[in-house]
DNA sequence: GCCAACGTTGGC
DNA sequence: GCCAACGTTGGC
């Protein structure tokens, strides 16, 4: 099993939007391809956090899990969607997703700043400099850490 | 709104 | 293949 971090602006889609949905959501939109290949390297039963960027106070606010195998990402071959990329009318399957759920969401918050206070997150690639990545790998060290200052070590 | 960092694009 | 220009990300 292994542990990811999914980066979204609560602006666009929050954790709680995540929490409504009370069904498998697909983590569409990822147009990077450092961060597609993370997605391909997830397999069913993987865990993640979720990671409220762009915002106010960023932080890690919750928990998912993989639900499914990466699959083409649909939303790439639909010309009215945000990020629709006509390269996929040759090559359908260029984008790719996963489905996720909810598994928790945190009573309070992992800040950005508590993450940067914490020595043993320190080599962390969330706060590497310049990092711009929406997808990430965690390692089973940061994801224990991080769920302890979560309180739910 | 600013700015640093980075990925992508496109001319050559 | 190089590299400047450009767009985007994301913290502050």
């Amino acid at each position: 099993m292994a542990y990811w971090l999914f980066k979204s602006e609560p602006s666009s889609f929050s954790i709680d939007d995540l929490a409504r949905a009370q069904r498998p959501e697909p983590w569409s939109g990822v147009r990077n391809f450092q961060a597609r290949n993370f997605l391909r390297g997830m397999a069913i039963g993987d865990r993640g956090f979720f990671y409220h960027s762009s915002c106010p106070e960023p932080a890690v606010v919750g928990e998912v899990e993989i639900v499914s195998a990466p699959y083409p990402d649909f939303t790439a071959q639909d010309p009215a969607d945000h990020h629709y990329d006509p390269r996929t009318l040759k090559d359908p399957t260029l984008w790719s997703l996963v489905d996720v759920v909810l598994r928790e969401r945190y009573a309070v918050p992992v800040t950005l700043a508590r993450l940067k206070a914490c020595p043993a997150l320190s080599g962390m690639r969330l706060l590497a400099r310049g990092n711009r990545l929406s997808v990430l790998p965690v390692s089973e060290h940061e994801w224990r850490t991080i769920r302890g200052l979560a309180g739910r070590a």
